[in-house]
DNA sequence: ACACTTATATAGCGCCTGCTATAGAATAAT
DNA sequence: ATTATTCTATAGCAGGCGCTATATAAGTGT
């Protein structure tokens, strides 16, 4: 019933976060977005009701993104995971797409009234998912003998996720350059050999 | 020569500084400012001349308050420094003021076209003065042997580094919520542990 | 006392923002 | 074919933004 939209959600939305994660909610305007993806500003708003209501969306597609990378690198995988998903993310050849503009949760969390609050929640739930998918990795290498005994997993896995949540802000300083984070991405990993079995 | 300011130029700027440090140099209007300060919006811009002038004179506020606060537990001291500096951000009783707001300079550049050119540049420049005086607490310890064979010290500097700017992030995701940072540098200090000399 | 300088106070300009009112075009169900 | 529905297109509103023009008050140097 009715006429059928023109645009393709799904293309709209991909360019839309590209857009929100580059410049930042604030710094993107409805025009903006209308000029990116050629969906006029009405459309937009019939679609997704308000701007907010947009970048929600596109928050969860971004956290998405996010949390498939961390699987399709972690999965069944333990320390050595960990470091595949961050070095997916810093190596020059990053299967992670646009970590020049870092992270759009962490750019977005810097200026929390810029997104509102659900945007907030959703952010934190997101860094919970992510720090329960570290804690996981952590528990297998426990469970496979490869971690030192008294280790508290769940203080390890926030010190890496603290770690990410640098990378990304590095990044983003940086002007796009990964350096940094390879840098720490190649520390990080000799402190995984510390956290091994004592057996060196 | 002329009449004199009625406002105290110190006491201004420390008010400008929070605006800008609580709400982002984007969602802090000139008028905002005239509110905070209690000094007319004329009087700023005959001050400073414009907007981004002016947070460029906060932000090296900033820079100065950030250093100084390092040089104040790090001075002469190597790994212990480093970790009384972090602390002196994280714990409870932390002296580093409104540190519920994060970082200016992190939260800064993770939008750079708000701030502007010249900002993101005080930023970069500000960073690497931290990561040098990371690296001279390094060096300290390893002319005073307390550091294993082959670390590579700028490296590791970085990683203490990303590690800051991790735990700045973080705690304005958490609203302020220091926990994350605290944990953070707790692994972190083991971690200092690992870089010591393999006498253990 | 005077001119000169620099402060403050009020008001407002042009621009951009998120958002919407209105009208017309295109498709679905009846 | 008609009706109902949902799309697109143009235009514009109220409000906030950075910034400034103007007028006036309050000091300093001669």
């Amino acid at each position: 019933m009715g006429r059928p939209r023109e645009f393709d959600t799904n293309d709209l939305l991909e360019k839309v976060m590209l857009a929100f994660w580059k410049n930042g909610v604030d710094r993107t305007s409805m025009r903006q977005l209308e000029a990116a993806t050629g969906v006029k500003q009405v459309s937009l708003y019939n679609a997704f009701g308000n701007k907010e209501e947009l970048f929600l969306v596109v928050l969860d597609r971004y956290s998405d993104l996010i949390l498939r990378e961390m699987d399709q690198h972690m999965e069944k995988r333990d320390l050595n995971g960990i470091s595949a998903f961050i070095e997916s993310i810093v190596s020059p050849d990053a299967t992670f797409p646009n970590v020049r503009y870092g992270c759009l949760m962490v750019s977005t969390a810097q200026v929390p009234d810029a997104a509102g609050p659900a945007a907030m929640r959703r952010i934190e739930t997101c860094r919970s998912r992510i720090t329960a998918r570290i804690v996981a990795a952590l528990e297998r290498a426990k469970s496979r003998g490869k971690l030192r005994r008294g280790l508290n997993l769940d203080e390890c896995a926030d010190f890496v996720v603290t770690i990410l949540w640098g990378i990304f802000a590095s990044i983003r300083l940086a002007g796009g350059d990964q350096t940094v984070g390879m840098t720490s991405s190649k520390v990080l990993k000799r402190t995984f050999r510390d956290w091994r079995a004592e057996s060196r």
